[in-house]
DNA sequence: CATGAATGAGCATTCATTCAT
DNA sequence: GATGAATGAATGCTCATTCAT
């Protein structure tokens, strides 16, 4: 029996890289870096730990490997807010309501951890500390301008507004992220009022 | 020297505790449960790490009793909105500044970690599924139900209102509590223009 | 393609095996049995981890039929001393010469390593406890005493005489075969004068 | 009850330490670093493993304490020379016995051992990167070039003698100092042939 | 009451070995 | 025959907890 070819080779490494991945992120975004045993990616993935060690190096690896790809991924959503059809109000309320559906938590979940958590790589804390507010805030600014001079959002210093509303919810990311019972989360049109005028 | 009387052993007991309570709670807040170590503690309080042991039988009964008197601080200062002076819009202002302040955090910071992390005592599990939002609902709804009928608040549904924007503000306070630089706090005004009416 | 017929599997089988205990040999002489990886093996001989399974059924088999290849190539190579042309104290000095070299050492190395590491399998051990000095001392004994009759060597007890030059001969191997810069190798005359008469 | 003054915790940890790093270097004399399990270090020392690392902060470290340590002291020992009673020739002869006891040892087959093994710190390659015979030679320096002009010992360059007479002393340590059975130890009236006049 | 030395369970990582292809 | 993905036992190290003093 020949052994397996390249391509199975390559595409077997991929399948599992992507298993793994998925699996650490679930487990990272919700323990954090010293809460995650690299038993618990294991299970989560369904291999043998060591398994692990064939595709990344270490846990501090696969927590960057991690967070790299959460940066760029999160990144590209909030680029593709200005594509999205509608008024500047439209486009805020679809973001609003993607970001408070659970579905892009884990990536937004994994970053917070990365910024509150010990035991963070040295490597993670430079690529969080180039990674603020900022850009997106400046990703977004356009169409905020622009709804302000429609008149669909609240007057005053546009980046303010929006980094306070981000801060909002961010806010209401990490609540909702773990699975928590206590809150309620808000609807989008509830929160628009912080920046839609009256 | 005399050997120390009842009361004095009493009295030292009581300030050793409440230092080592004070530690414990500040890094318990910061850092959850798993990511404290005992010898941080001890170094927090200035104390052996020895000797937390004769106040406390483990890491988890410390934990343990301090979620327990987070839950009755947060309660009574909850309670205490009621008697601020001035009309309801400016009770819940004054409340939303002591919320955005970090003062009040660690004792919140304590029920979030408690609420979200790992190895957390099965007695705390109940205490937490027991402590949800409904008790500071119903602890506001007078002030609400006030300042809707004076024509402060946004009419609808008082509850929801309550809950909605408390869970705006833990949001905040979770950002908040931790030295984290990327977000902004918004201020009260801006937050409350959730509940206020045009 | 044809398949391969009986003939050529066999030679196939027979030159991996010699190439990988070349490989091993090298590894096993340097670094010991624990401080070898069969991934070293395996890269030394450039062939995958997996292969090595099929010609040994473990490190320990491997490094047992080393040093039994070991043992009957340094007594020949020992043995062939007396057919060596010239004078006594002539071949000595050529066997001198052969052991300083670092051409004969791996051989000796991995018997060194076999004596003195741990992780030793049960069946080295046992032959080691067989393998020792006496063997060279009786082969070179013919030599010797010739040497001592020409009045080449230095009088006295040749066995004892072969056994202290033997041994100063192996310390110096030893410290040759590791790439070691710390040491200088003497010269051979320069240990020719422990046995020759002034 | 009071606690242990200083003295006594003092006193404690120095012995402690002092049997830690006695049997530490038993071990990692005899088994290099790699092959050393932390483990049997604790063992050989009769505390527990968790017991080492109050005293050490890692396997390395306490490596590369008694690597120091050996170097310190093998310095010592080869100064010590010249102060010995008697010609030139005794006092070689009296560091030649010295060597070949077995009493020396363990430090010299730890720096053994720090040459010659995988894993071994970088701070340690760096420190015997210094560490090579040249010291020795020239603290031997005066006592050959003595015993030159007194006639006792052979012509010739005196630093290369001393190395080439050290190199030979230092290969039969190597095969001394483990428990090898299958060497016969010369004595040192028979290697002081190498550098004495007929 | 107070200290810190001592213990050992638990977790990250390595590597010999197996096995599907 | 040949490959490399997969497994799990073994080892270095951490940290909660105990206990002699």
């Amino acid at each position: 029996m020949a052994p397996l070819n390249d391509e199975q080779l390559h595409q077997i490494r991929d399948e599992r890289r992507e298993q793994i991945m998925g699996a650490a992120l679930k487990v990272f975004a919700k323990r954090g870096i010293i809460g995650t045993k690299m038993s618990m990616i294991a299970a989560e993935a369904r291999i043998s730990h060591g398994l692990l060690y064939h595709y990344f190096t270490s846990k501090e690896e696969l927590f960057t490997t991690l967070v790299q790809d959460a940066m760029v991924s999160s990144q590209e959503e909030m680029s593709s807010v200005r594509d999205l059809p509608g008024s500047p109000l439209e486009k805020i309320r679809a973001l609003t309501n993607d970001i408070l559906d659970e579905s892009g938590t884990p990536y937004f979940m994994l970053i917070h951890q990365a910024r509150t958590s010990d035991g963070v790589p040295e490597k993670v804390k430079q690529l969080i500390e180039d990674y603020n507010m900022k850009k997106f805030v400046d990703l977004l600014l356009p169409v905020f301008i622009e709804g302000q001079q429609a008149g669909e959002l609240t007057a005053g210093d546009p980046e303010e507004l929006i980094a306070s509303y981000l801060s909002v919810l961010s806010g209401l990311m990490v609540l909702n992220a773990q699975e928590i019972g206590g809150y309620r989360m808000p609807k989008a049109d509830f929160l628009l009022k912080l920046i839609t005028s009256p």
